[in-house]
DNA sequence: ATTATTTATTTGATATATCAAGTATATTTA
DNA sequence: TAAATATACTTGATATATCAAATAAATAAT
């Protein structure tokens, strides 16, 4: 199975290129706060930028489960990151606050992560990043309609 | 860079991608055997190709930590697909040999291997899955020497 | 308004990821 | 050959992944 083509190695590749890549997001991570993971940024970052999302739609745009995403806020509130309210208007639903540490955080994290992609794209062309979404897409849309 | 989520850019595609991949591998492999997970079937088909492989090199070949191949070991002795013994030329490794039930398993995997990436890499040219795997070698290495 | 259904989130169980520290054996060095 | 180092693997702690089942609140149907 692990074969020396491409087509039978490509979607292992796919897997160790995130490995990778989220093993130098962490590293740079942890020079900056040492107590939050990749996750725990992608959530802050999202919630800077949509205050009033819900679990279940972070949980789609991190491509997670809703009971992964329940979790990681968990910790994140733990380690006062955020702070959680029943949501008056709908009371299944949490309001999600970012704290001062939360919010000093994503100050430095925003370089960090621009440094991120800038190092793991480096020498891509435009057209390379393009394309190279373009056959990923394409990947999981034949994934999703099997 | 191409935003198509808030936080995101290619490189969260590309968890995306593994992610839906793994999970029609995880949905075909469960028809055919219902205990076993989709990274218990490669050391299987790992093993099978190479009977005297270490666990150090199971766990490079699938890009994971020794202490989780440790443990996926672990529950395939568990769970009757693998039995292990002390390796008496080096007393440090493990003899890792595939029980009657793996080897079973593994003829009724084979198929379902490759029915998964033909899936996956359907309507995709020879051409743009080699371009997939250069760019994406190109971003590991990049990572790595960071 | 009561019942049924849907939605948002949580919880439990099990598997894997990662790091650090520990154990046992093997190999090298002094 | 005894001590130092390296190797193969294990264990512990914590985080995340996934599925299924459970809550609890909101909405729709009768």
């Amino acid at each position: 199975m692990i074969q020396k083509t491409p087509t039978g190695t490509v979607l292992y590749t796919i897997e160790q290129t995130i490995k990778e890549y989220r093993k130098i997001c962490q590293r740079n991570i942890q020079k900056i706060a040492d107590d939050i993971t990749v996750d725990q940024c992608l959530v802050l970052i999202i919630l800077n930028d949509n205050t009033t999302i819900s679990q279940i739609d972070i949980a789609k745009l991190i491509f997670k489960d809703n009971a992964s995403v329940t979790r990681i806020i968990e910790l994140m509130v733990k380690k006062d990151y955020l702070t959680r309210e029943t949501d008056e208007l709908d009371k299944r639903k949490s309001k999600l606050i970012i704290t001062e540490k939360g919010k000093k955080t994503i100050v430095l994290l925003a370089p960090v992560f621009k440094l991120n992609r800038k190092t793991a794209l480096n020498g891509l062309s435009l057209d390379e990043i393009e394309l190279l979404d373009k056959i990923l897409h394409k990947i999981i849309s034949n994934c999703k309609t099997s």
